[in-house]
RNA sequence: GGGCGAUUAGCUCAGUUGGUUUAGAGCGCUACAUUGACAUUGUAGAGGUCAGAGGUUCGAAUCCUCUAUCGCCCA
């Protein structure tokens, strides 16, 4: 079975490949099973407008380390995907493209124009869905879920009446923010607020009677024409004696009172100011106390309306604001222009100016809501990765306020509230009624026009994607979800109304841990966005490096709770990792292919076997170390961590040592049956290494899996058993042992170096043990020094004289010679060593200095002044021949 | 204004409850190496008063306080 291995791994040909086989074998569907624990996640689900972000390839790549992790540690692993059907966004999407044709959606009419976005959802909307797919993750897709699927709805529908019938859900007039652009309210969550240069107006307010004016700061000069009163703090003496007084409002004509109530800040501009209840959430909560009148003087467009006067009718808020400021310096009436830094909010959608305007809206009570969520998450219940977000998560739940949940859009879902055609009575039901009006008799119903918050569904998205409100097997077996992976930025958006949620319908919180993903950043730091054009696409990097580069790099760049800084040439890390990886396999394939008489499969695997040596022994007790620390990463939700353990064990344990080790014993042995075993040996520790590393790389892994694989129990390595650490393998004595050798050889290495030794020449070394032990293990290993330091012949005993002419070193209290016939550079050598000497006589006099402290001494523990003295020891040692030698230098 | 986070090598960052740390890694840099796993590589090297000042402690990059700079969230 000789196969031609490319010396380079080339990603693109494998990925599709393997992912095309997983989802043939149904390798990532999950079902309720009695023998299996459920491991449950849901996919935060992106936009059907969205395209595949850098913030997704984190996102979803850590999920898929759970998952796979999770899968192959014996859970019934279920991931979740699906997509939101993100109101405002898609309808914005699809009202410009109408645009373009010259028409819009009122032209259309709402039923066609629904018909419309259902169509180019079913074009467009699976972008996201299928770029996800090239990552390589590991969802079932069979389950794949979207907001507006009709399971998904009729929870919505549920929820809304269930949550109305407990006087939870209300209706009313109040201050909304307002997109003009978008043509709908949004919540306050939506609204995003940038500090801004602008001015802050003095306006004169006459007095009816003539007796001067009083003057108002506003930044919003426009709202002036909705004035209904100006107000002033009950305690400002200023003012005390103009409250009751009668103002006329200057272009409207409008009288109106000075009142006085203790919202109004004093120190704020005059101490007066002006109210529009109609157009300022603050003002409106005053008109109530006091009784005021309130007129909208915006239309929906935020352009001036009919009850304003004629002359600024129509005008757009920005032009009015000109007109009205220019008009009222005419009159004189502009007291005053400063700069003025202002705190202005935004659409989160389209970026623009928000306008708080009074409309009729529905609402959600919060605050019972909130407060077992509150609990739950203080009660351990549900933890937060990093848990700092808990203080961010109570502070909000703590001041929780209503939540608006009405859009006027046509796409999203239907409040379904009914009005009686006859007699505008309204009924709320998950259906249309059929039945008559309970007041008038009617039959006739229209349902509302306006559609619910898009997060009114995604709240209910961890139950509501296994069937909820129905009690379905799916539910009680998956529900609660064990971990959620999100971005921090919809801590309130989405989390924690989640948690509401969950607990609100299903009496459970929706899931047990919330890993809060890093924020990808440009390599500037950044954030990615598409106006400034920095944001790669992910498909090109994974065309240019490959998937499993893409998702180890940025893995491995991402610790828990801090940004991440992001560059496609970063993901060099991952791509060589992967062919790092490759080659090793490479080279385990090649040599298998020399020894091809000998059924390698059939032969004990490692460390059943006999030969199992000093390198198996070390290896093995490397890999079980990795195991346990890699587990343990993993369970801590340190991913990073995690990915740099494997990094290491795989690059520097196994290819740089252990198959340096391989080399030279394959290279020794002649019996094809003992060179059989070696090989089994390191191939079964490669295959472990690959399941490690899967749930990071799964396309390679799996490759390479498919051929190297010894036991053929598993048809893919992503449903093969996770390793387990076990201590039994373990070998308590070898990794000392070997750090040994590994310093012996570094050390030969640099005194070559030192001393101009071209990198083929061989060497002859002298070793001089500290004591027996070392002296075995030396002697025991020579082989590998002789290979790994490039060394001719090797002298090793305690009754030796360093050779004449020589380089030498002391390593841990062992002396090693480097004989330079001719070679030595004598005053290179002093100075190396000069500087040794300088360095160890520093470290003792730090132990020494520690050691004389009697508050050391007495206070410290045992251990660690037992270590203190063990190294002061070997330093004295290594010392006392550095000197030595420098002495018969020359 | 309130809260949170960051500040460690030229760059990007590790450093988990203070003591196996003589502060590590990757990239970059310097030098050398190419007949078989890999130049997407190997070997060696240079490079750090751990932002600053105080404090706690036998012992601080690590804990506390203050200061400075940067970033995020909320008002």
């Amino acid at each position: 079975m000789k196969k031609e291995i490319p010396k380079a791994y080339s990603p693109s040909e494998i990925e599709d490949k393997w992912y095309k086989y997983w989802l043939d074998n149904k390798l990532f569907e999950a079902r309720p099973r009695k023998d299996k624990k459920p491991y449950t996640v849901v996919i935060p689900p992106p936009n059907i407008t969205g395209i595949l972000t850098m913030g997704h390839v984190l996102n979803n790549s850590i999920q898929d380390v759970f998952v796979r992790w999770k899968r192959m540690r014996g859970y019934e692993a279920c991931w979740v995907p699906g997509t939101d059907h993100a109101g405002i966004a898609t309808q914005n999407v699809v009202e410009k493209s109408l645009a373009k044709e010259g028409k819009d959606r009122h032209s259309l009419g709402r039923e066609k124009f629904v018909e419309l976005v259902w169509k180019w959802r079913e074009e467009y909307g699976g972008t996201i869905i299928r770029q996800l797919k090239k990552l390589g993750v590991s969802c079932d897709w069979t389950r794949e879920g979207f907001t507006m699927d009709e399971d998904l709805s009729r929870a919505v529908r549920e929820v809304f009446v269930r949550l109305y019938n407990k006087g939870l859900i209300y209706r009313g007039k109040y201050i909304v923010n307002w997109c003009p652009k978008d043509h709908t309210a949004i919540s306050d969550d939506e609204v995003e607020y940038q500090e801004k240069e602008g001015k802050l107006y003095y306006l004169r307010y006459p007095f009816e009677d003539g007796s001067g004016y009083i003057v108002v700061a506003t930044t919003r000069p426009e709202t002036m024409l909705g004035d209904v009163a100006v107000a002033v703090n009950p305690a400002d003496e200023r003012y005390k004696h103009m409250v009751g007084k009668t103002l006329v409002l200057p272009i409207v004509g409008r009288k109106m009172k000075v009142i006085a109530d203790d919202y109004v800040d004093k120190e704020f501009g005059t101490g007066a100011v002006k109210i529009t209840p109609a157009h300022d959430p603050n003002d409106f909560v005053v008109a109530g106390r006091h009784d005021l009148e309130k007129v909208i003087v915006l239309d929906t467009s935020a352009r001036i309306s009919e009850n304003a006067p004629e002359k600024y009718r129509g005008l757009d808020r920005f032009k009015a604001r000109k007109q009205i400021i220019e008009d009222l310096e005419g009159l004189g009436l502009v007291e005053k222009i400063v700069d003025y830094k202002l705190s202005i909010g935004e659409c989160y959608r389209c970026h623009t100016v928000i306008e708080p305007y009074l409309s009729d809206q529905w609402f959600v009570k919060m605050k019972p809501l909130a407060e077992p969520a509150l609990m739950a998450v203080r009660e351990g219940k549900i933890h937060f990765y990093p848990d700092r977000w808990v203080k961010t998560y109570e502070h909000w739940m703590e001041n929780i306020r209503d939540w608006c949940i009405s859009r006027q859009l046509w796409w999203g879902h239907r409040i379904p509230v009914w009005y009686c055609n006859n007699c505008g009575e309204f009924v709320v039901s998950a259906d249309q009624p059929a039945g008559q009006c309970s007041k008038c008799g009617g039959t006739s119903y229209r349902q509302d026009e306006d559609v619910l918050d898009t997060w009114f569904s995604s709240w209910l998205w961890p139950f509501s994607l296994f069937g909820w409100p129905e009690q379905t097997p799916d539910l009680k077996y998956f529900y609660p979800t064990n971990t959620l992976v999100t971005a921090a930025d919809i801590i309130f958006f989405w989390v924690a109304r989640m948690i509401m949620a969950g607990i609100e319908f299903c009496g459970e919180v929706p899931f047990r841990e919330v890993y809060f993903n890093s924020i990808v950043r440009d390599a500037q730091g950044r954030k990615m966005s598409k106006s400034l054009g920095n944001s790669p696409d992910p498909l090109d990097v994974i065309r240019d490096y490959g998937a499993d580069a893409l998702r180890f790099t940025i893995l491995y760049l991402a610790p828990l709770g801090q940004d991440v800084l992001f560059d496609s040439t970063k993901c060099e890390i991952g791509r060589n990792f992967a062919n790092k990886i490759w080659n090793a396999g490479r080279f385990l394939l090649m040599n298998r292919d020399k020894v091809e008489t000998q059924d390698i499969k059939a032969l004990p695997v490692a460390p059943d076997n006999s030969i199992f040596d000093f390198a198996d022994k070390w290896i093995v007790t490397r890999m079980h170390h990795t195991i346990r620390d890699l587990n343990l990463s993993l369970e801590n939700f340190r991913i990073n961590d995690a990915s740099r353990i494997i990094y290491d064990f795989v690059w520097h344990d196994y290819c740089d040592w252990y198959v340096e080790m391989v080399k030279e014993r394959l290279n020794q042995e002649t019996g094809e049956l003992t060179r059989a075993i070696i090989l089994s040996n390191a191939i079964s520790i490669f295959e472990t290494a690959l399941q490690m590393l899967h749930p990071f790389m799964p396309f390679v892994t799996e490759e390479l899996y498919s051929v190297v694989k010894t036991s053929a129990d598993y048809d893919s390595i992503s449903v093969s058993e996770f390793p387990e650490y076990e201590v039994r393998l373990v070998d308590d004595g070898v990794e000392s042992k070997m750090s040994l050798i590994q310093e012996i050889v570094a050390t030969v290495r640099a005194m070559r170096k030192e001393a101009n030794v071209p990198p083929s020449a061989k060497v002859d070394v002298v070793i001089k043990p500290k004591d027996e032990m070392t002296l075995e293990t030396i002697s025991e290993n020579q082989s590998y020094i002789r290979r790994l330091a490039k060394v001719e012949s090797l002298t090793i005993g305690f009754a030796i004289h360093k050779p004449e002419t020589s380089a030498s070193a002391v390593v841990l209290g062992t002396e090693v010679f480097l004989s330079l016939e001719g070679l030595v550079n004598i005053d290179a050598e002093r100075d190396r060593l000069q500087k040794e000497i300088a360095r160890v006589k520093q470290v003792i006099a730090g132990i020494e200095s520690k050691l004389s402290n009697e508050q050391f001494i007495s206070r410290a523990p045992a251990t660690v002044i037992q270590k203190e003295r063990t190294k002061l020891e070997t330093m004295r040692l290594s010392l006392l021949k550095l000197e030595e030698n420098v002495q018969t230098i020359g």
